[in-house]
DNA sequence: ATGTCTTTACTTGTATGGAAGTATGGCATA
DNA sequence: TATGCCATACTTCCATACAAGTAAAGACAT
């Protein structure tokens, strides 16, 4: 038998927490915008605490920075931070790469090419956020196939200040040229090569390299380091 | 010149959360026990809000869990959780290790060396907060001598669970053992020998594998998963 | 024009009271 | 003995008031 599913209502400040994380990692809070405990309680009409409570945890998710009695502050992207999480990302899915090609679960491979296939209409509808939703699944079926579901939970929190600067990068880049990448990995995959999936892995995570610093110097008030 | 150092007095809340992370890592507030604000607040002669704020943080931590109404527990130990990020930190460390060793910066390999030798005395002295300490430094600066410092900041935070284990473990095995896995390390890196770095770092940190469930069937009502 | 002081309007931090939900033990009843 | 109800004593959550610190604008003397 099934047990059963209880549900408890998310508390105030949980809620007002997610709906802050979504606006700031969508890039509709700018990094290094100014948000006062008050201005939101008022918007949304509750009191200080919650609004307080949930500031404080988008702090702990390093999005933003309470600077006592002068104010908080958006986070601006660290381009430190990024690189950082860039080099884990790269080294934990090569090892991924390498456990999947060895194991070749079919279904998964399967899946992960419906979502190539989702990027490609994405990416002909012109719809940004869709071709990122479908871009983190892949990867997410990646870790799944590996058979390390969990890894993929923590690399999210990682990722976070990575999502903000995709907001902006996927306008700038060339997303068939992504879709291209996907493809060479996956093949690999199929094929069980190892070494030449860890490979397209590399060279796949590696184009941020680039894009980085180009979107720093696009727009320096909205990074830092 | 040097910038003027400012330092602001820290919260009350964030001491809290200090004091109160800490006494987590080190095992002090085992697995499973219960806390209240009331308690804690009165204990410290404070009112309850700070201590709550307190709460938040650790729970963001993934060091306790507020259950709303109920009561705040500190966390389980997560067996997935630790497993997880043992791969990340095999996968990380690998690529570290090959860094390192075609790099081969004199000056922090000897400071590496140091530590292996502050860990010998430390075995000897029967002291494991020390070799604790020193076995981290070690790691940090395998991470430093890579050029990527920021790198070890973010696997601080996934280390948080292992980081409790390991003050149980490290009184249940042999640390002579792990002595010697990093002279290996070591030897390797000095040498330039970067496939024999990586292997001797992998071998190192799969040592947890076995580890893990044992810890875990020993005292099972301090885990979970 | 420039520098200094004061006022004033903010900000976050802390304390406290009460609301709402939960667990538990006692007790009447079948 | 077993079951259902209920009072009670908790818990976290939210609202409110006040405290303490910051910053910027303006008055005013130099």
């Amino acid at each position: 038998m099934d047990i059963a599913r209880i549900t408890i209502a998310p508390s105030t400040a949980s809620q007002v927490h997610d709906w802050l994380r979504k606006r700031v990692q969508r890039g509709d809070l700018p990094p290094g915008m100014r948000i006062s405990e008050t201005e939101v309680a008022s918007a949304i009409g509750i009191s200080r605490q919650p609004v307080r409570e949930a500031f404080i945890r988008l702090a702990s998710d390093g999005l933003a920075e309470v600077r006592p009695q002068r104010g908080t502050y958006i986070s601006r992207i660290s381009v430190s931070a990024v690189l950082s999480a860039r080099f884990i990302r790269e080294a934990v899915e090569a090892d991924l790469a390498r456990a999947v090609a060895k194991a070749r679960p079919g279904d998964l491979l399967d899946r992960m090419g419906d979502e190539i296939a989702a990027q490609h209409r994405a990416d002909k509808a012109g719809s940004v956020e869709d071709f990122i939703d479908s871009d983190d699944r892949f990867h997410h079926l990646l870790a799944q196939a590996a058979g390390q579901d969990a890894v993929w939970a923590d690399l999210e929190r990682l990722k976070a200040q990575m999502n903000r600067l995709r907001h902006l990068s996927m306008r700038a880049f060339d997303r068939s040229f992504t879709i291209g990448q996907h493809r060479q990995i996956l093949d690999a995959l199929r094929h069980g090569d190892a070494d030449a999936a860890e490979a397209a892995m590399r060279t796949h995570l590696r184009q941020m390299l680039a894009e980085v610093p180009q979107m720093a110097a696009a727009q320096p008030d909205y990074f830092t380091d």
